[in-house]
DNA sequence: AACACGTGGCA
DNA sequence: TTGCCAAGTGT
């Protein structure tokens, strides 16, 4: 490969290797190589920081500790394990696929990228991670610390939010990677993207393949690696409403299976047109068209802001009172406070439940 | 290829 | 304070 002449690969793998051994973070997934657990903390890694996700992974892995245990868990208590985390389609995902995995393969995560790339939420990045971590495959696992970490080294100037570049990165780590050691070589670049290579000011002074780096040896280390900007988010404003009826029950409904916080629970809610113009009239024409809940609604007592990666919810926040019965189903309930706490809903709806409780 | 899909930390 | 970022995948 043309990028690798003049490449001492085999000191630029024990340079990386040697440091990742001395220097590796004592992680909790990183007690053992068992490929359920290194699944499981892949999933939640993805786009998510590892201070974050080491509460996440224990209380995860005490609550379902094996294939099996997930397999026969019900989603409720699937989805309020992950409640926070973000991005509930990786959870839905794995439980899909750790079922998968249960009924097709025994029990056991299988160990060809095949069979691995075809369970639900596992791609190219996963599908490396889990078979050079666990198995020991010398297989690629690009992610966002390995393109910028090898975009330095080599000095390699395409746009890595581009869907084509990841390719690149992985034909690079094929002739890279070593094959004595996968698991710690593609551990070891994301280590040092995480701890030294970091995306604003590399500390170059402490980076123990430092001689490799064309980057910086021309001193253009903080100019790479080159990304496109993303689209700004949409704002979006919004009304909701807790519906309380005469015994402190409150009403509660559950988002669709696909889309945005899918089979999450929420406090009625809709978007607003023309920005809250005569709120209470819509929301309680709303409320008896979607639902046929007669309620007198009150006073706004907060509002909420709710950034997502590509939209924003500015949802104005009322209190009101259920008039009449509800008609309970599957997707709308009426609950107790103590009972709320069985459900699992977005960051927002948790903020609006306490901002409610302290008004 | 481009966009949907969450959240919290940090400069 | 606003924007960018963090071990990506599905469509």
């Amino acid at each position: 490969m043309k990028m690798l002449e003049n490449f001492s690969i085999n000191e630029f793998r024990k340079d990386l290797i040697g440091w990742f051994e001395n220097e590796q973070r004592d992680l909790p997934w990183r007690q053992d190589q068992d490929p359920y657990k290194v699944w499981v903390s892949e999933i939640m890694l993805q786009q998510t920081r590892v201070d974050t996700v080491i509460p996440y992974f224990e209380n995860f892995i005490s609550k379902f500790p094996t294939i099996e245990a997930l397999a026969d868990a019900d989603e409720e208590k699937v989805l309020k394990a992950w409640e926070g985390l973000g991005y509930y389609s990786r959870v839905r995902n794995l439980h899909a696929a750790v079922k998968e995995v249960a009924q097709e393969y025994g029990g056991k995560v299988p160990n060809t990228v095949e069979e691995i790339s075809s369970l639900k939420g596992v791609g190219p990045y996963t599908t490396g991670a889990i078979l050079s971590i666990a198995y020991g495959v010398p297989e690629p696992a690009v992610d966002g610390n390995v393109m910028r970490v090898l975009s330095r080294i080599l000095s390699v100037w395409d746009d890595i939010a581009k869907p084509k570049t990841r390719q690149l990165f992985e034909d690079i780590v094929r002739e890279l990677i070593s094959k004595e050691n996968p698991s710690a070589f593609n551990q070891a670049l994301m280590e040092l993207g995480a701890l030294i290579c970091v995306p604003g000011n590399p500390a170059c002074l402490l980076c123990p393949v430092r001689e490799h780096c064309k980057a910086f040896a021309e001193g253009v280390q903080k100019e790479l690696p080159v990304k496109s900007k993303k689209k700004a988010p949409t704002a979006v404003s919004m009304a909701a409403v807790v519906l309380q009826d005469e015994e402190g029950r409150l009403i509660i409904h559950k988002r669709p299976e696909k889309g945005l916080l899918a089979n999450l629970w929420e406090f009625p809610n809709h978007e607003t047109i023309l920005d809250l113009q005569a709120p209470k009239e819509q929301l309680g024409e709303f409320l008896k068209r979607e639902y046929e809940v007669d309620a007198k609604i009150g006073q706004a007592f907060t509002t909420i802001q709710h950034v997502f990666s590509h939209l924003i919810w500015n949802i104005t926040v009322f209190e009101g009172k259920i008039e009449g019965s509800v008609a309970e189903t599957n997707t709308l309930k009426l609950v107790s406070l103590k009972e709320l706490e069985e459900y699992t809903f977005p960051v927002s709806h948790q903020k609006i439940l306490k901002s409610f409780l302290n008004r």
